[in-house]
DNA sequence: CACGAGACCTGTTCGC
DNA sequence: TGCGAACAGGTCTCGT
């Protein structure tokens, strides 16, 4: 499911207490019930059920696809993956039927990570850059400027869409926004970063921005039967748009495979290098 | 450094 | 209707 808008919205609910009377600011944990082991990545699985009762939710952020729950001594990470999801509730049907990690707090409320796919993964740090640092820069982060992102792209010899994914180039794009971004910038993924132009970085980056701007405000997109809530999905260009006109020129689009990755892009308006 | 393939998982949809 | 293949928002690891 998840890409940053997605993340976002995610940990905006935590805060916001969607769907149950508040949110998680402030709570204390009782317990966490874990039901399958390799959810937690660190540290161990006792270890953190052993850790979690008793510290008080103080802060609920977001950095690169992880949400972050800091607490009174330390720091939560939660990786979505694929098919993760958290949710607020008191009853088992709320919870999700794929709860795989699930923490009570000491008011009743419970907090279920939901990953019918498994591939989601929970961090309790002391120091939550141990896994952070590795990101790149947040794309929507004010002291990032065109000139940064140009210096980050113009010296790397990579097609665009497979930098566009990787995390420590830049924080958060998947997917959905990496096809986007590219056709809102009118470049093909296939281009190397390196012949890519000044204006034509400046344009990209631009874009990146927008659709990731656009995502959050629509609480990200909703495609299937995983996450539930988004609209963004009602206003794809080119993603998942195989054979529907563009919206720009009225092309087909078309879909490649790369990096193992379904790719949709307009063979008009996004020339192949 | 860059790329492709395989793993990790389950659920849904597509093609015959 | 049934059944296998293909596909899905991600990332890690290994071989070339």
């Amino acid at each position: 499911m998840p890409e940053l808008p997605e993340v976002e919205s995610v940990a905006r609910s935590l805060v916001s207490g969607q769907g149950v009377s508040k949110g998680i600011l402030g709570q204390t944990f009782s317990k966490a019930v874990l039901s399958w082991n390799k959810t937690v990545a660190l540290p161990s699985a006792a270890s953190l059920k052993r850790r979690i009762p008793g510290q008080q939710v103080l802060g609920v952020g977001r950095r690169g696809k992880f949400i972050r729950i800091d607490l009174s001594n330390e720091t939560i990470l939660i990786h979505l993956r694929m098919s993760g999801d958290l949710i607020l509730g008191h009853s088992e049907k709320a919870l999700g039927k794929h709860s795989r990690l699930r923490f009570y707090f000491e008011n009743g409320l419970q907090m279920s990570f939901n990953d019918p796919r498994k591939f989601g993964r929970v961090w309790l740090l002391e120091d939550p850059e141990e896994v952070l640092s590795k990101l790149g820069p947040e794309p929507l982060d004010s002291s990032l400027s065109p000139a940064d992102f140009y210096e980050r792209l113009h010296p790397r010899k990579r097609q665009l869409k497979a930098l566009l994914l990787d995390q420590a180039f830049l924080a958060g794009i998947g997917n959905i926004y990496a096809d986007e971004a590219l056709h809102a910038a009118k470049l093909h993924p296939l281009r190397l970063a390196h012949s890519i132009s000044r204006k034509q970085s400046n344009a990209l980056f631009k874009a990146i921005q927008s659709v990731l701007e656009e995502g959050i405000r629509r609480n990200g997109a909703s495609i299937d039967w995983v996450y539930q809530g988004g609209e963004f999905q009602n206003y794809f260009a080119a993603y998942q748009k195989t054979g529907e006109p563009c919206p720009r020129c009225a092309t087909p689009i078309e879909r490649m495979v790369l990096g193992q990755r379904g790719t949709h892009y307009c063979p008009f308006c996004q020339p192949a290098p």
